[in-house]
DNA sequence: GATTTTTACTTGCATTATGAAAGTTATTAC
DNA sequence: GTAATAACTTTCATAATGCAAGTAAAAATC
């Protein structure tokens, strides 16, 4: 784990983490597609190639964002699931999408309008909501 | 404006504009520490290259993140502003920075912790508090 | 008013990251 | 046994970043 902060700031150790294009997309998958294998990453709408794909599980790996496990009975396909730390990534992801629909209209759809509209009037609720759900499809 | 989206979602076009390892931490000078000109930002504790700090004051004025003007009697030094697209940025951030609080101690020192404590304890009043803040710098 | 310093950059080049496409290996399905 | 699937790896082109030095205009100093 060759971790090279530029500063010991927060703000921008967090950024030398997850601070890519790519990352935060795959966490975004695992939380609101509930995506967790290699292959369902692959099919993203913003086609990542599968270096990246490959290099950034790996990565989210090591700094425990995600973990790696398999179903019994199944050698083959690799299941990743959100850890704590990962499963912490929803409000920034949220704010992000927060700021997309007020400031991105020229070129969002409107797809995301209900979605977003529930975390803005109640946020904390929101993310116990789905918190609950994460919980949920651990089973 | 050569805005190439990988897709639509809004998660994915913040990325696509602020996913980078440098814009936040530009916005985040401007926001905690009040910079305001190209050498101030030159001087930041993670030694941003002179060349992209230059591309990225570019591309966040053209994205009408922060404004660029000049102070009366002075023809050199250029003042960057925050728009209020810019000053959004702000929950986005302090979600950042508590992910980091509760989930890099390793790392991290201690200096952070007051300011992220406050964000934890009611997060629309210190953003309020900010934007109040915000406008008393503008004058 | 000439010189130095400051401010805001730009340029050139090395290094690193990303992207596209094809290839590989093990496992599972047929 | 053969084919298809899943999860990668490899190769190579392109783009982004990092480093060092240089430039030009304005402001401050002598």
């Amino acid at each position: 784990m060759k971790q090279k902060f530029r500063s010991n700031c927060p703000i921008s150790s967090a950024l030398d983490l997850i601070g890519d294009k790519w990352s935060l997309l795959i966490i975004r998958d695992m939380m609101f597609s509930g995506k967790k294998t290699y292959s369902e990453f692959s099919n993203s709408n913003e086609k990542i190639a599968t270096n990246i794909l490959s290099n950034r599980l790996s990565m989210l790996e090591e700094l425990e964002i995600i973990n790696k496990g398999k179903l019994e009975g199944n050698k083959k396909t690799n299941i990743y699931s959100l850890t704590q730390k990962g499963k912490e990534l929803l409000p920034i992801i949220m704010e992000i999408a927060q700021w997309s629909d007020n400031n991105l209209n020229d070129h969002l759809q409107d797809g995301a309008k209900p979605f977003v509209s529930k975390f803005k009037s109640d946020k904390e609720e929101f993310v116990q909501n789905m918190y609950t759900l994460f919980e949920k499809r651990e089973g």
